[in-house]
DNA sequence: CTCATCTCAGACGTACTGAGATAG
DNA sequence: CCTATCTCAGTACGTCTGAGATGA
């Protein structure tokens, strides 16, 4: 028996209006984001930098090297947007645009030292706003949402992409 | 100790490289809800709605008629968006939108019968939805889930606004 | 309080350029 | 061997949506 089924048919006299809204997961989702996006956003930029940068200098450093395209699909970042986030990186000296010999079509970005120092500085950076966004959680409860955000978000990234 | 103070150290030597970004939540977060929004999005869509209409018609059916301001409060709908949802739901004959006999300068937005039909059939859009968006997961994990966010969701709310 | 702009950011689409690959 | 065509990388630009500030 479904959720609506089970609360709201007319022969069931007035509604046993169970506070819908609140547990619906899609709007407690966003909902969330929004507060989560702002909150690391905030926490980014007081260190001059932004959610992509790390993505970027993440993927660099855990997977090496790569093109533009390569990154797009790794970070996630839309293929459009990697050029402006490249260029704030490459501003910041944190990586470096080469051209690819074996394909001129296509540049190779490599993570700098300079962009390994900015990445540590980061990780701590977002170890602390994280502590922040999952303050009420206790360790294991923050593994347990990590391991079903991470379910469903497979789920979704194989189904349809 | 921190994440990153255990994983990248410079003494390690190569760092552990754990897949930093997989397990970040404030991303998990926001992927997800760029799927889980356009799952629900479309859904809606198809039956001629959005997420907003039901929102609304859930909060009047649950809380009684109510202020616009109310409706806003209520709702998590930001009030300048507001007057454009009631617009949609009355146009469709879903509510009513009545001057308050008390305080002329105020209207006091009703559910209509129709609007309670209505209502119903987007529950069970709704409840199919979620089914899709939380496929992977038993009715206990989904539980469980909703409870984290929740708790987080209320923790954010209390202390930031 | 209601209501209308207006800004800002993120996701995403279109289309152009230059460079490989390949078929006639 | 050319050259027309197809594909792909990088890039500019534009649209749409959601949040939210501001000012009647």
């Amino acid at each position: 028996m479904t959720r609506a089924e089970a609360m709201d048919v007319p022969h069931d006299g007035p509604p046993r209006t169970p506070d819908r809204l609140r547990r619906l997961a899609s709007r407690l989702l966003s909902q969330l984001t929004t507060r989560s996006d702002r909150l690391i956003n905030e926490g980014l930029a007081r260190a001059d930098a932004r959610k992509w940068h790390y993505a970027v200098l993440a993927s660099l450093q855990e997977y090496g090297p790569g093109s533009q395209a390569a990154l797009s699909g790794r970070t996630g970042i839309y293929r459009s947007d990697m050029v402006g986030v490249l260029n704030e990186l490459a501003e910041r000296g944190l990586v470096e645009r080469a051209p690819d010999p074996d394909d001129r079509r296509r540049n190779t970005i490599t993570i700098s030292p300079r962009g390994r120092r900015r990445l540590r500085r980061l990780d701590t950076v977002l170890d602390e706003l994280h502590d922040e966004l999952l303050a009420p959680l206790s360790p294991a409860e923050r593994d347990e949402l990590v391991r079903l955000l991470t379910r469903l978000l497979d789920h979704h990234t194989r189904t349809s992409s």
